[in-house]
DNA sequence: TGTACATCAGTGAACGCGCGTTCACTGATGTAC
DNA sequence: TGTACATCAGTGAACGCGCGTTCACTGATGTAC
């Protein structure tokens, strides 16, 4: 209605949630969000410098909607925690495939420094100090544990995914999920 | 030289080794693939009905490859067999990440089926049968070790190939590879 | 063995697509006096 | 309070790109008699 848009940086990004949600970052294009938002394809560039600018907007909203769909439960013993953490990253990724390839697999790695501002990743790591502490994990063994876990949590994700169980209807990928992300707890904890 | 070329087709499988070792399966494109042959655009469909059917050409000859890449030594436990396994499955994707993607992570996933042509789910189907058969891992969590083995070395390669681990040097990644894959087969093992 | 002819395997030009981005512009908004 | 003017936030058209694919074609090859 009116000319001037009134917040046409947030309704970009929200629109690039809605595509890159259905298609992963590949989906994000200048062109496709503006038609969305009903504006010219150019408008984009008074609030945006390129489109990996928008692209990094987006996937700095999707961190915090990562946040909010996996909350712990605070009273849980550190094997528990670990366990929920683990499906709760394997049922994003099932639930929202495209958000999560923007931010772990887009154009850009993540470097090492960013990942504490990943809730996942900062969920996962608080889980693993919790081992340790209890006794129940090795703290030279801590460093490692983090890689195995996210690889085994991340590659099954995939596998169902993109990788030869994405033609196996759902509730049958669930229980493969939680064998998985069992294996792998089983496999850092201290014989 | 000569007017018609020869084997055109095995030419384009080849360049389309060539560009997808680099770049993945989106850098196979019919016109690039043709103008490494030099050879004109439509030439291509003298021998494939379109694109797909090229890119599934190349992803025939890098399953090739990749057995060759991935020999198994017959004198080994089960449990070293798995071990390496494993890592030759990490040691390969870390090493042909665009040939991999390829394969299994393209613009179709393989079926359950076609599985069995695959030579890496083989040499994991096959040690994984040895562990039974030794009595190391119970014949009921069969199948789901497969996933969780193969969910384990996948999930640790992507970590390093486009993930957090993207930063780090392969000298500092492999230890970490070697502990994942210990994870995942210690996880799987008989209590 | 020679030759007519079918077929095979290429060519060159073009179509239509969607993309990122740039250009020159204009109407709406806000602000200084 | 009114007004001149700067700035802001859009528009519409266009450029150049690479892509898959199709069209009508032509030179090379092989084969039947």
């Amino acid at each position: 209605m009116a000319y001037h848009h009134g917040d046409l940086a947030q309704a970009l990004v929200d629109a690039g949630l809605e595509v890159t949600r259905a298609g992963g970052p590949s989906a994000l294009t200048i062109r496709e969000v503006t038609r969305r938002v009903g504006v010219s394809p150019n408008a984009a560039y008074r609030h945006f410098p390129d489109r990996l600018a928008l692209l990094r907007a987006v996937s700095s909203a999707i961190e915090q909607r990562m946040a909010d769909a996996m909350p712990v439960s605070p009273d849980q013993g550190p094997v528990e925690r670990l366990r929920a953490v683990g499906l709760g990253y394997v049922a994003f990724e099932l639930a929202e495939p495209g958000w999560f390839s923007v931010c772990f697999f887009g154009d850009e790695a993540p470097d090492p420094e960013s990942l504490n501002g990943i809730p996942p990743y900062v969920a996962l790591s608080e889980s693993l100090d919790m081992l340790v502490h209890a006794g129940l994990l090795r703290p030279e063994a801590r460093r490692s544990a983090t890689w195995s876990c996210w690889s085994m949590v991340h590659g099954f994700a995939e596998m169902a995914l993109r990788g030869p169980l994405h033609h196996l209807p759902g509730d049958q990928q669930w229980p493969l999920a939680e064998a998985a992300v069992d294996a792998a707890i089983a496999g850092i904890l201290r014989d």
